[in-house]
DNA sequence: ATGAAAGCGCTAACAC
DNA sequence: GTGTTAGCGCTTTCAT
């Protein structure tokens, strides 16, 4: 064996490599590792041979530079943890693996000063599209989304002014729903169960829907509890606990979301209270998790995952061409799911 | 007001727009845009402010062609949808924060051939480093990274020959200290249940080092149940009344991973199964929704933030010029929580 | 079907 | 402290 062989490239190669090693213009072994333009088969062949030997890996920073075509599309997120943007996350990779995009991942911690520095970061690649959580964005983000002249599309929230097309439910309705179902069933002392967390945009509506629908059955919150950080499912015990100790006339538990719900669930069941009997429960997200549990909590599914599907096809199709309007508009529709814990017949 | 100011650019600001409005050289508004070289205060402020009016964002890719530096970390996952890997990203993501490097998230599905692919589009943006999960490799992609010419740090499994770097545990070892624990406490009669994933090696090596340290103490699995797919939780269940219904004499259930095993503590007591008089559990990945559930699942905590913080200071530090050796390996110490499922005494 | 020349928007290296 | 020049590695465009 020679040296040469063996020795690591040091430099990176090139397509002028790849083109010296097969004796093909740097255009044509260009238009083969594309697929672009007219190439015969022997050719073809020769410079296939010679990149696949060299180990070539084309540079996209280049392409991009010299095609301004980016294939990438940002997507920017509050969270990791909570398991509803992995979903999101997934109806999107799922759309984009029929087409040549790629997604890129931004967490913003739910800090819109994060996320300005995110999308600056991001936006400075040129992306064909950015997918953003939430309608609410600082006066720079939302003037870097407006001039980024690529398709925008806010997921998961339709309860603004978005920037160009929105695509998710309206979490006030969601709320206002899950209010008259709990009406509806006879439940009148109702508490609320949540994160503490002001920039959480989409709990805030879900809770303002829901205290508004209250009020129309003259009905108040009588209690409630916030929780941050730590194990959701524990926290919804402690929460849970801390409240009915608190409030024990209290006879339903509306919770944030399905993790402290299930925690709160668990509680009660082992407290020997009847679920819904005596105290009714609901959550929110339709995690998939929860049909492992003793019983069905209420819940509302907020298709996380066709939520991302549909945003990446409009980001899909006006990167093609095949869609030009812009300011798509789709409104999912919440799907209330009564479970097992919700189900109280009127007094 | 002029149309002008109002007027979106059709076309993508460049630098030179910059120097145009300022009456600066192209050259010094790159300097003060990246905090380069001595700039008089004047000037500064001046480019500052005529691009921050313009609404100026940098054009990465011509600045990575131009410097050859990407601030981008490639990140190589199999999926978003176990916890385990969004928990080691955020790992990844804190250490990084200090940096100017960024992560980017590719997904494999667990499919080698994805990852492949995957592989190679992130290497064609010419990442500063790679973080990748596993030691279990096409050869192909073995070839590129070994050949990227950037810090490559395999995750989350030692059990095996890394490229360069390898931050994790071993799996083998986890699965042989669970094994001894369940000997020690007494039981005999040992059951596994996991998924049906041949190409999950971390799980796979956890059943042989489970397997391998019983055998030592004459200890053969007496029966095993695998599943694919769906909610886990559920399945932990179901897989649990299946496998107590063949097998009833069972007194040991070993889970490939926490939620499952948390699908059959709830079946068990449900059931009014002794756990863990007559029969003990045990699952893996200490994920901390284990908290809130009605006895704590035994189980051990593979430090994945852990692993996801070395990973990236090791890429950090390599990027940076203040790590040059290569073949750094950091393997993280398996913490066996017993909880409340794994203490019967020996009898 | 293939090649040659120009340039994408920025930064390294060197003047001044 | 600031400006000038020459590319980075590709693709576009036009020629043949």
């Amino acid at each position: 064996m020679s040296d040469e062989t063996l020795k690591p490239p040091r430099r990176p190669l090139t397509l002028r490599d790849v083109s010296e090693a097969s004796g093909v213009s740097e255009m044509t072994v260009s238009r083969v590792l594309r697929n672009r333009g007219d190439v015969s088969d022997a050719t073809r062949s020769k410079v296939l041979q010679a990149a696949k030997t060299l180990g070539y890996v084309p540079n996209k920073i280049a392409g991009a530079l010299a095609s301004s075509r980016v294939n990438l599309v940002a997507v920017i997120i509050p969270s990791l943890s909570n398991m509803v943007f992995p979903e999101v996350m997934t109806g999107i990779a799922e759309v984009l693996e029929g087409t040549s995009l790629q997604p890129v991942v931004g967490v913003t911690n739910y800090s819109p000063e994060k996320e300005e520095r995110v999308l600056f970061e991001m936006l400075s690649w040129r992306p064909s599209g950015v997918i953003v959580a939430g309608l609410e964005h600082s006066d720079a983000s939302r003037a870097m989304l407006a001039g980024a002249g690529v398709p925008v599309v806010e997921i998961m929230d339709t309860d603004g002014t978005p920037i160009d097309s929105v695509v998710g439910i309206s979490h006030r309705r969601a709320g206002r729903e899950m209010a008259r179902a709990i009406v509806r069933a006879g439940y009148q002392r109702v508490a609320f169960l949540g994160t503490k967390m002001p920039l959480d945009h989409r709990a805030r509506k879900r809770f303002e829907g829901f205290t508004e629908a209250l009020a129309k059955d003259a009905i108040e919150i009588v209690d409630q509890e916030f929780y941050s950080g730590g194990s959701a499912l524990l926290k919804g015990r402690e929460m849970t606990a801390a409240l009915l100790d608190r409030t024990p006339d209290v006879d339903f538990l509306y919770y944030s979301n399905d993790l402290i719900g299930a925690g709160g669930l668990l509680y009660c069941l082992e407290q020997g209270i009847d679920v819904p009997g005596r105290i009714g429960l609901a959550g929110f997200n339709g995690l998939d998790f929860l049909e492992g549990l003793p019983r069905r909590l209420a819940t509302m599914e907020a298709g996380r995952l066709e939520t991302g599907r549909q945003a990446a096809r409009i980001v899909a199709e006006r990167a093609a061409g095949t869609l030009t309007e812009t300011g798509q508009r789709i409104e999912l529709t919440p799907k209330l799911e009564l479970g097992d814990t919700l189900t109280r017949k009127r007094l």
